[in-house]
DNA sequence: ATTCGCAGCGAAAACGTTTTCGTGTTAACA
DNA sequence: TGTTAACACGAAAACGTTTTCGCTGCGAAT
């Protein structure tokens, strides 16, 4: 079990100095071809790689992104990931993963735990607890302290900083749209409590969609569903609620859900329901995950692009930390949402 | 933006040195009550953490396990990696996520870039790249230069390390001796070409389980999948071999497949056929994903308790790390596979 | 013979810690 | 008064790099 050989190490061996190694294995003009050449050929024989720490130390930079997300085991997140990972690697970064499991604890621990010269910026999605709480002392502090942070999807307009997101009401409102446009006239929503951003915002679009559909809302229609319960039962009682819905709007005959989830039980609920999907009930969901592709009928989703969001993300980070003397000034992207057209809807 | 403080600005503001300021902070009875609770006060106010890098370096420890799986959009990694988390962080330790995509020189590429310093050990699931190939050197000269690694799920007997596995074999034969017991009698095999150990070893378990229950074989019910073409149309290759599956055995009554995708799949194209399952057909998929719990019918499988064998899996890895001394001696640990049982059996 | 320039190399600092080993001051003791 | 012990603190090394600067020796130019 020999470790790994050090600068030093190759110094003695070779009777020269530790820079001399140091240059001669950067190819330095300073040292003799000789020289180069022994010290290359040593280096190589014992497989000599820089240490990565003594590197980040000395440079005070680590080449590492730090990601903060509240789940991993989810399609979505682990597609930003993914696409991150995607443009880190080919720039030469790592990419260390911190959960946060939707609780703001979490979040600010892990952030604590890498911000301490463990990684050049962070790319985060925020917890719903911090959401519900609305405490982004954390954000600010880290940002404060010189390391940038890049929010996606889950941000909040009260920190100064890039951020990528989807274009939500656009996207519900293209969802809204196609039903239309297919012949529904009675059109639910199944959405979250609004303070999940992204429930909010979709509820918006569906709204707007309706208005310039000169289509009345009505209050029956709008599911909105507590997601904090994540029990057990969970799946019983957002079945239940969606029976309900269909009871209450016998009419209905189109539902937009704002995540797969959601819309996945919809059409398990028609199906009991007896009533045929597209042809008696149309049904779209948001995000575009394993369930819509292969569900039966598969489902029509509004896609987020959820590999694009983290390869825009990384690069907004990246471009950050490499060109740090550039005056600050902060975008947010928006990354165009697809209606990804399957067998749920006509 | 104020860059974080060192311990060498802290001395220099209450004009003490640098050890002093050290020795305050960590409470050493060395220094008098007095400069104690200057310094503590001091590095509060300005929110002092020590840099992690310079701790790593000095200590010659990251506190970061390296992780390195093929795929991290993977209901099964996914929980893996949850897993693995779970117990580092508790324990003190961060995690640094690498994607082979497959890949063998990406697999290689990826421990290189990690092993240089940056972690402290790796827990990981081969390529399947590196699988066909059979070239480990990269895990062995890893191994030799003092990094444990721990394998899970596909692992390989050539390479002495921990591993953590799912008993396959046992595991499809709890799936076909359900299907026996619920009355199958002509019960097929959906499975992977067998470069891919876990497919082989669930054919494995599949040929044992009829073999124990005096059915004998037969070829035209076993089907293995070219699990390589990973095209856009490879969903409808998949179908067509299936459909191919129902038609040269009209009597067939069961089906193991060994993995999600190809139950799903399979439950398909019985719907296609106007099969009813489970009454004309029993489905039993291996891997407890999403789509398994969300299909219609739900698909009964043989869950592999992902999230455990990540928690394990770390468990293995910082005990080796922080137990150095100890002589070296690897297990194989094996992690329990539970049937689950939905909707698509009886 | 003196100066100059250059090639080739080494010493040392710096990144931020922790820890070992002094060192000076003061109080207590014989 | 001289010796010792306790106390409070600082200097320096070490982890592994990179880089700046300085030094040495030698051939060429004056």
């Amino acid at each position: 079990m020999k470790r790994k050989i050090t600068l030093k190490q190759i110094a003695r061996e070779l009777d020269v100095s530790i820079s001399t190694v140091s240059k001669a294995l950067r190819n330095s003009k300073e040292i003799s071809e000789d020289t180069r050449e022994k010290v290359q050929a040593f280096a190589k024989l014992y497989n000599y790689r820089p240490n990565n720490i003594a590197l980040s130390l000395k440079n005070r930079k680590t080449k590492t992104i730090g990601i903060i997300i509240p789940e991993i085991v989810h399609h979505f997140f682990s597609k930003v990931i993914s696409g991150i990972e995607l443009v880190a690697n080919k720039r030469g970064y790592n990419v260390i993963v911190g959960l946060s499991n939707e609780s703001f604890d979490k979040e600010v621990i892990n952030m604590e735990m890498l911000a301490n010269g463990s990684i050049d910026g962070f790319i985060l999605s925020i917890a719903k607890q911090t959401l519900q709480q609305q405490d982004y002392h954390h954000f600010s502090e880290t940002i404060s302290q010189g390391m940038p942070i890049v929010m996606f999807d889950r941000v909040v307009n009260d920190i100064q900083c890039d951020k990528v997101i989807v274009d939500d009401v656009q996207g519900a409102k293209k969802a809204v749209n196609k039903l239309v446009e297919n012949g529904c006239k009675t059109i639910a929503i199944i959405t979250t409590k609004d303070y999940v951003s992204v429930g909010k915002l979709r509820t918006q679009g569906y709204l707007e969609a309706l208005d310039e559909n000169k289509i009345h809302p009505e209050a029956s229609l709008i599911l909105k569903v507590d997601d904090k319960l994540v029990s057990e039962d969970y799946l019983d009682i957002l079945e239940r609620e969606i029976e309900q819905l269909f009871q209450t709007n016998k009419k209905m005959d189109g539902i937009f859900a704002v995540n797969e989830l959601y819309a996945i039980t919809a059409m398990k609920v028609a199906r009991k329901q007896n009533k045929k999907i597209p042809d008696d009930i149309q049904v779209i969901g948001f995000t575009d995950g394993v369930l819509s592709k292969h569900a039966t009928p598969s489902l029509t989703t509004v896609s987020q692009h959820g590999q694009k969001i983290g390869e825009k993300a990384a690069e907004l980070l990246i471009h950050k930390l490499e060109h740090e003397d550039e005056e600050e000034q902060f975008q947010t992207v928006i990354i165009e949402t697809e209606l990804v057209e399957r067998e749920s809807t006509k």
